[in-house]
DNA sequence: GTGATGGCGGTTTTT
DNA sequence: CCGCCATCAC
């Protein structure tokens, strides 16, 4: 089998001559760490996906040695199509099941994201860390339910600690490999008043039982095994087995990732990591840009390649993306160079609000359409994305095909986890989650008392609710219809069991949504977005197709959340700039550049300085997402929570270099904006900022004070109540109480 | 056990 | 303004 490779090694390596001298250089060391400090643009994707085929090409390893490391699903599947176009790599033995369903990696090739590939190895060895090699992986939903539970349990106040923060606490200590006993004590701090590193560890017991981890321990149970003395072989095992590591996106990896590689590398210490420094941002993940500084500790006599030319963007977009980047103190510092033409200016275009916005989106949209660019070649791009729906809206409006890749993923909605829910238990009857997320839907006439009871008695005997109720309905504790029905509620289980082994669990998934009478809940319910949830049901139905079996269908949920329908017809794609990642189009729109939105207020509230690059970073990726045209919008006002509030154009606009944007604004909206450099909150303050913040001077800045009669264009005339700083509390006449900024208003007589 | 009502808090980003 | 909850009447 290794003939047709060397046949290929003897020949020249032809991919190798369209790669200029970095590129090359980063493909062409294969021996010993290497790091590449890749910016956009510069063919990371390509550099990484030729030098997997070159390590096959050259016969140096088998797919099977070959650990690649991807961060996203979509860049793993992306790897694997363009690895399978590789001269060198296309040997039948090499491809053959590269493209699992879902982009799973397949036997031999250990191609996917860090969680794929560590659950994965999880399964081989899951009864060390005590569970069993089909544990569900729990979406944080059910993470947020299970944490709160144990809460209620310890009678500890989710009014005051709100699960969702705790779980959050949590989440980064796995994120940093730290199980409960590693926790340094003064880090559990006043989480639940000092309760939380206890309720870690029982959050970790209960999922023991329920044969259950959550994302974080996919990574930290490997962590956990690897470190194990006793299980040393283990470990080695996989050192030997990896000669060659690769790793995508390696700005992003956290601490638990960090010391995974680290351990992985090991033995060969063949590893090359891919990364763009300027492009991290998963800091609020617990990416950690130090492990790119680390590397040539870690592995002495590494080769450092850097790739500053890029390919992707024209020259104003380029310079523009440099220029707003170049504000961060904190980099290791590159300046990208492209040998292309200047191509068009940034557009720059102020509106009066989201509406205006998305309307101007659409209008440009239209524009770049009759110019010749197509509609899968544009994306808007969002910091939060609760921003998408104004222009889905406006879209639908204007008959513009669209396709949303953010907010509500599809495997998140309701009808969805439901039907899910239904097929987890039946795969497992003891996913407890799964029992009382079924038990009452549809409706049964079983109510919070019952499910108590059942709880009871799981609990008193350590074992599973499915179990319980078993045990239950053998006795007289349940009587009249509350039995019957919970007696129908099991036999279907127990039929619907049988039956998964016998047919498709296509078929069975059709058979369980009618038997339970799901499908029937939403026929009968007549709000307006059943008929949707119908249609989500026939296209989950669908989507089984593509699976081997169940269990590989409810692996592929836990994994990816997200449904693969990447029609990639003539759309244009509305996302976050987070899912944009590694992502490129002809024309990119930018909308709601203003303070507060983006930079986001809240990441620099917590994370100051930090938390304000952090977003720059993400203006840079925007823009350098872009390789024709990019636009950005910013409104003078937005609807937040039901009431209208000025905003002020983004600090990022002012940092975009002169020369290579074009302003748009009609209405002097915008004019740049004196400031000092190191001044994080400006804008609105937000309640945290509030308590730290400068004391509230009785006049505003533009000399506006209580008692002051003002009009506003969009509230009408109102009076002054307080003012702090350049934000005046106005009571209007008609509009009632709004915070507005003092340059918006105007002195009334 | 279920459905209606009203208060309150919340909006960052994802595997 | 929305969705989530706790509470209350049936």
């Amino acid at each position: 089998m290794t003939t047709n490779i060397s046949e290929q090694a003897a020949g020249g390596f032809s991919y190798l001559e369209t790669l200029n001298p970095a590129q090359r250089d980063a493909v062409e060391a294969l021996d010993g760490p290497v790091l590449v400090l890749a910016g956009a643009g510069t063919g990371k994707t390509r550099v990484l996906t030729t030098r997997l085929g070159h390590l096959l090409a050259t016969g140096r390893a088998y797919p099977s040695q070959i650990l690649a490391v991807t961060f996203t699903n979509k860049a793993a599947a992306e790897m694997k199509r363009r690895v399978s176009e590789m001269p060198g790599a296309s040997h039948p033995e090499y491809i053959s099941g590269a493209f699992a369903p879902g982009g799973q990696p397949m036997e031999g090739w250990w191609l996917g994201t860090f969680h794929s590939l560590a659950a994965r190895m999880l399964r081989r060895h899951a009864e060390i860390v005590g569970l069993k090699s089909n544990f569900t992986i729990l979406n944080e939903d059910d993470q947020i339910r299970l944490l709160k539970q144990l809460m209620e349990a310890e009678n500890i106040d989710v009014k005051k600690w709100p699960p969702r923060l705790l779980i959050n606490v949590i989440q980064k200590w796995k994120d940093k490999g730290l199980t409960p006993d590693q926790v340094p004590k003064d880090e559990a701090g006043h989480f639940a008043d000092g309760r939380l590193l206890g309720l870690y560890r029982a959050y970790q017991e209960r999922l023991k039982i329920l044969n259950a981890c959550d994302f974080g321990d996919l990574l930290l149970h490997v962590l956990t095994i690897f470190r194990d003395p006793a299980h040393e072989d283990i470990l080695v095992k996989y050192q030997e087995k990896f000669k060659y590591v690769l790793v995508d996106e390696y700005q992003d990896t956290n601490t638990g990732q960090y010391l995974w590689l680290r351990l992985l590398a090991q033995k060969h210490k063949n590893i090359c990591c891919v990364g763009d420094d300027d492009q991290s941002i998963y800091g609020w993940r617990g990416a950690d840009i130090g492990n790119i500084l680390k590397f040539e500790k870690d592995f002495p006599g590494a080769k450092i390649v850097r790739l500053e030319q890029n390919y992707r963007s024209t020259g104003h977009i380029l310079s523009a993306a440099n220029g707003v980047i170049a504000h961060n103190q904190s980099r290791l510092g590159k300046e990208l160079w492209s040998a292309g033409d200047a191509g068009h200016k940034v557009v720059v275009r102020g509106v009066w609000d989201g509406m205006q916005e998305a309307a101007a989106a659409a209008e440009m949209i239209e524009d770049l359409q009759r110019k010749g660019i197509k509609l899968s070649e544009m994306a808007v791009l969002v910091r939060a994305a609760h921003q998408t729906r104004a222009f889905e809206e406006r879209f639908i409006k204007e008959a513009i095909p669209h396709k949303v890749l953010a907010g509500m993923r599809f495997y998140e909605r309701q009808e969805i986890r439901d039907a899910i829910a239904y097929l987890r238990l039946i795969a497992q009857p003891d996913d407890d989650l799964a029992f009382e997320r079924t038990i009452n839907v549809p409706k049964r006439g079983i109510g919070p008392t019952t499910v108590a009871k059942i709880h009871t008695l799981a609990r008193s005997r350590q074992t599973s609710l499915s179990h319980a109720l078993g045990m239950m309905l053998e006795t007289d504790e349940l009587t009249g219809k509350t039995k019957e029905r919970l007696k129908t509620f099991m036999e279907n289980f127990e039929r619907w069991r049988v039956l998964s082994r016998e047919m498709s669990h296509v078929e069975l998934a059709q058979i369980v949504l009618d038997e339970s009478g799901y499908t029937a809940m939403w026929l009968a319910d007549k709000s307006p977005e059943a008929a949707g949830r119908l249609d989500n049901m026939k296209e989950f139905v669908n989507a089984l197709n593509e699976f081997d079996n169940l269990d590989m269908f409810l692996e592929h949920v836990s994994l990816v959340m997200d449904s693969d329908d990447n029609t990639s017809d003539e759309q244009v794609s509305i996302m976050t700039y987070h899912a944009a990642k590694g992502l490129e189009y002809d024309a990119v729109i930018l909308p709601g550049w203003e303070e507060g939105l983006f930079p986001n207020q809240r990441a620099m509230d917590e994370n100051g300085i930090a938390g304000l690059e952090e977003e720059r970073r993400l203006a840079y990726v925007g823009l350098t997402r872009a390789k024709k045209r990019a636009a950005v919008f910013f409104a003078a006002n937005r609807l937040i929570y039901g009431s209208w509030q000025s905003s002020l154009p983004s600090r990022f606009i002012d940092e975009l270099p002169k020369d290579h944007v074009e302003v748009a604004t009609e209405t002097g909206l915008y004019q740049a904006q004196p400031r000092q450099q190191d001044y994080i909150s400006r804008g609105r303050p937000s309640r945290l900022a509030d308590i730290s913040g400068p004391a509230p001077k009785m006049e505003s800045e533009l000399g506006f004070g209580p008692g002051d009669k003002v009009f506003h264009q969009k509230f009408g005339t109102g009076t002054v109540v307080t003012t702090d700083g350049n934000k005046l509390d106005i009571k209007f006449d008609k509009a009632g109480r709004k915070k507005v900024i003092d340059s918006f208003v105007s002195k009334a007589d």
